[in-house]
DNA sequence: CGTAATCTTGAGTCCAATCAACCAATGTGG
DNA sequence: CCACATTGGTTGATTGGACTCAAGATTACG
C-alpha cells in the first residue's frame, strides 16, 4: 500500500481521489528486504528511488577506521532522496535495521507524477525539506548537547515521527535499534549509551525493553530536551 | 553579477548562452548586508530566495540558553534554499559574518527559470543535493572526529568550495571567522579551537592570521582529516 | 540448548570544557 | 592624537563528561 506515504503527506497537502490512487499505482512493485541488508550502498548509481513501505532503514557513512555515523532513520513512509538520480554516485548508505518491504520507483515515474499532480510535487518537495531540518536539528544535536539531553532529544524526535505515520498508538512504540545504533546515530559509544538510558530510567522518564520504548511524560521529556518541533513541520505548521 | 552563481552551477552541468543570460537578469536586483545583520530569522516567511554575491552568511540555530550550532555556510554563489517558501516558517536563522551583496530572487522568478531551463533546473537541484550532503557530512564530523581531525576536515571542505567559485587563488583564501564561530560550527569551545589551531600552526600545516587562511600541503591536510570530496558532488565525479 | 550478540556495570583515563588571566588589535571619542 | 573600551586571541590550571578496557549477566536465535 501507498498508505503510508499518502498518510504523511496528507500531513503536509490536501491531496485528491487521484493523487491517492497515483501514490497506490507508484507502489505496485514491492519486494522485501532482510535486517541487515543494504538497500543501497555509497558509490552506487540508483536508478531507481526507494520508498519504504515496512520497517526501518538508516541512512549512514562509514570512515575509513571503521567508525559509523548514522545520519537518518528512515521509517515507513519515507522515501530515500527522490533526486537522487541528479547525483552521480550515492556518497552514503542505506541499510536495513528489520526486515522490510520496500517499493522501488522508477525515476520517470517520479518525474512524472510531479509533472501531473502539483499538490503531489509541493507535498514531496516538503518531505524532502523537512529531511534537511531534521539533519540540522541532528547536528545542534550532537555538537551542542550532551549525552542526556541527546538522547531526550532523539526520543522525543522518534515519538512524534511514528505518531505521524500512526506507527506509535500511544505512548509507546518500537525502536528497533541495539544501543550500539544509538550510539553511532547520536556520536555516543554504547557503554555511555547504556549509563544514559539507565539514568532515564531511573528518573521515572522512559521504559525500553525489547525494542519497545515507552516515553512516560512526553511533555517533560521535551522539556527536557528542548524540544521544539518546529523543524518537522508538522501541518498545523 | 550572477556569474558566481553561474560559475558554480557551471561546474555542474553546461549552461548555454541564455542560461547565462537568465541567471544575470535575474541578480539584477541586489542589495547591501553588513556584517553582524541577520538576513533571515528563525520563524520569518520568506518569500524570496536569497543569492549571496559577496560576503560570507552562515546558517545557525538558537538553544534557549543562547548556545548556538552553526549548521552551514554560504559563501559567494550559494542560494538559501530554492523552495524555502514550501515550509511555513524559518527553523534556523541565516546571519552575515562580513558586509554582503544579495540578490532577492522572487519565487515566481524561480519557479519560472526552473520551468524554462531543464539545464538550471538540475542544476539548482544537484546545488540543493549537495548542501544536503555537506550536512550529512558536518554531521559525521561532529560526531565522529576529535577536535584536531575536525578542524581539518573543516577546512578542506572550505579550501575545495573556495577554490570552486574562484575565490581561492592558490593554497590561501579569506575565512572571516572568529575562533568563538569555528567552535560554534564544530561543536567546540572557542579556546579549544585556539589551542587546536595553535597544534596546526606548530606542525607547518596551516598558518591563519587576519581571517587569511593558508594551507601549506592540502594534500597532507586532507590525508589527516581522511577527507573524501566525493560528498560536494564535483564536476569530474 | 548452546553460542553469539547485546546489555550492564565497574575502574581508570583522557579529551575537551570551564574558569581565569592576560595580551594584541581595533576603534572611538574627547 | 592619545586614552580608553571592546573584541578577539592566547595561555595556564583545574574539572568533568565521555571513552576505554574489561568482565559478567542477559537475551536472542539457529
Amino acid at each position: 500500500m501507498g498508505n503510508v506515504l499518502a498518510r504523511k503527506l496528507s500531513g503536509f497537502a490536501e491531496l485528491s481521489a487521484e493523487d491517492h490512487a497515483r501514490l497506490d499505482q507508484l507502489c505496485a512493485r514491492t519486494f522485501e528486504v532482510p535486517a541487515g541488508d543494504n538497500l543501497i550502498t555509497e558509490g552506487d548509481r540508483p536508478s531507481n528511488v526507494f520508498l519504504l513501505l515496512e520497517g526501518w532503514g538508516y541512512r549512514y557513512k562509514l570512515l575509513e577506521d571503521g567508525r559509523r555515523q548514522i545520519v537518518a532513520f528512515l521509517i515507513p513512509g519515507d522515501l530515500c532522496d527522490i533526486h537522487i538520480f541528479i547525483l552521480k554516485r550515492m556518497d552514503h548508505s542505506i541499510g536495513i535495521l528489520c526486515d522490510a518491504k520496500v517499493a522501488a520507483l522508477p525515476k520517470e515515474a517520479i518525474i512524472e507524477l510531479m509533472e501531473q499532480s502539483p499538490a503531489l510535487n509541493r507535498a514531496l518537495w516538503w518531505a524532502t525539506l523537512v529531511d534537511e531540518a531534521v539533519l540540522r536539528e541532528w547536528l545542534v544535536n550532537a555538537g551542542q548537547r550532551d549525552a542526556y539531553h541527546r538522547v531526550a532529544h532523539l526520543f522525543c524526535e522518534m515519538s512524534v515521527r511514528m505518531q505521524r505515520v500512526g506507527l506509535a498508538g500511544g505512548p509507546s512504540f518500537h525502536v528497533p535499534l541495539t544501543q550500539e545504533e544509538l550510539g553511532d546515530t547520536m556520536g555516543l559509544t554504547p557503554v555511555h549509551v547504556n549509563r544514559t538510558l539507565k539514568r532515564m530510567r531511573s528518573e521515572g522518564l522512559i521504559t525500553l525493553r525489547g525494542k519497545q520504548l515507552e516515553i512516560h511524560d512526553v511533555g517533560r521529556l521535551m522539556e527536557i530536551a528542548g524540544f521544539n518541533p518546529n523543524y518537522l513541520h508538522l501541518a498545523g505548521e
